[in-house]
DNA sequence: AACGTGTGTTAACGTGTGTTAAGCGATTAG
DNA sequence: CTAATCGCTTAACACACGTTAACACACGTT
């Protein structure tokens, strides 16, 4: 198994940084150490990493500015957040979604890789296909069809299709609203925001077939879709 | 403990899986058990059982290929495989991970025992920090909803809900002020304090249904869960 | 060109959620 | 006993989100 998978570490201490890319690099990967959160973006683009590893508290751009940028160009690579304890239950979990994972200060090293291979493994599979089981749903998202149980399948518009595609890759984890509003809007403004409601409407209306699943609202951050 | 639990258990050798079958249900396990892949698949998708035991070597369609799609509709639930020592060390180790264990044949049926019992309270520990029960309610924290006996869901906010969940994780003793007001709000200024009061006072009445159940205040400390 | 159909946006109004304000009650220290 | 403090409750408020319908536009058909 050839794996020397590149992993971008974003952290401010240089200490911590040091430590934490040798101990990954003992694990056979290969770290790119960056002190702040600007070098994090630029070292983004130009390597391609397929993790990233960011500390929340970093000067220039924190760790939450440099994941919403980067999840606009990637939406599925992982990303673990490395929090201080102050930071608040709700923000930190707002981010903890899909791809995404955080880490509480001070934690062991042990722990951190178990979550990386964690992450790795899971987008793994996830990657497998375009047809995607949820509940007793079967999604077909390149065909737009939506199948409940054997019923008959129903056709989803292309913005329906979309908006449920990553609900569903992140299920049972929050999908930053303004995130999906940039990546299907384009903006995220207040008209788009009254439209994406719409569609949010829409599709709760077409998975109540199934009463297991549920797209909750948390206020002020986004959706999560429940199965 | 009414342990009823359903097993999968994929074994194409009749005379092996008939032995594994058998001694499973003395166990007070339900098996189900199939011949090859396919029906595996099938069968998984009418009975949705708690945990799946693979043969990898299997004609149709092997063990490897059904964890695929069964962990498709479901990243939790645990698999075991039953590996011919012939299989290399390396494809079954990419398979030993999360909810997932191996077991080289020839095994002992105690061996096998004692790891789907592993895996089923490993499973049954997760979840069960997710459903909670306390009194005569329900609580699903994901869902954000609870129920009273086998009455109707009522559906919480986010806050309530993080609120009440702390709660229960700390029922019987003293859950600290500052704390789950740093952990919630980010803060314990005047305003949040306030704030907190409102939700104490919200989720009290809407407890009050069992009154063996009650949010106790510990001056200048916090509260307590009794139940 | 005229028409119907499907899709997404805008508008208008309604509901839900969390914060702030204000007054009252309970507890404790002096 | 009194004052000070802390907690409880209700209501008012601001704003995020939900729902429905009207509208605009693109597209295909006749």
């Amino acid at each position: 198994m050839s794996n020397t998978i590149t992993i971008l570490l974003a952290e401010d201490e240089p200490a911590l940084g040091q430590i934490i890319k040798e101990s990954l690099e003992t694990r056979n990967f290969n770290v790119l150490l960056c002190e702040n959160g600007e070098k994090a973006y630029e070292v983004y683009k130009i390597e391609k990493p397929k993790l990233l590893v960011l500390d929340v508290m970093m000067p220039k751009k924190d760790g939450f500015e440099v994941a919403k940028d980067i999840r606009m160009e990637d939406e599925t690579i992982p990303i673990i957040f490395l929090t201080a304890k102050s930071q608040t239950q709700d923000v930190v979990e707002g981010f903890s979604i899909g791809g995404n994972d955080y880490l509480k200060k001070p934690f062991s090293m042990e722990e951190l890789i178990v979550r990386i291979n964690n992450l790795l493994n899971r987008t793994k599979l996830q990657k497998n296909s375009e047809i995607l089981q949820f509940g007793s749903f079967t999604f077909n998202f390149p065909k737009q069809t939506l199948q409940f149980e054997e019923q008959e399948k129903t056709q989803l518009t292309h913005r329906e299709a979309h908006l449920l595609f990553h609900l569903i890759k992140n299920k049972n984890a929050v999908l930053d609203r303004s995130l999906i509003l940039n990546k299907l809007w384009g903006n995220d403004d207040f008209f788009s925001a009254r439209s994406m409601d719409v569609f949010i409407s829409k599709l709760r209306k077409k998975l109540q077939l199934d009463n297991t699943i549920q797209i909750v609202n948390i206020r002020g951050f986004g959706y999560k879709l429940i199965c």
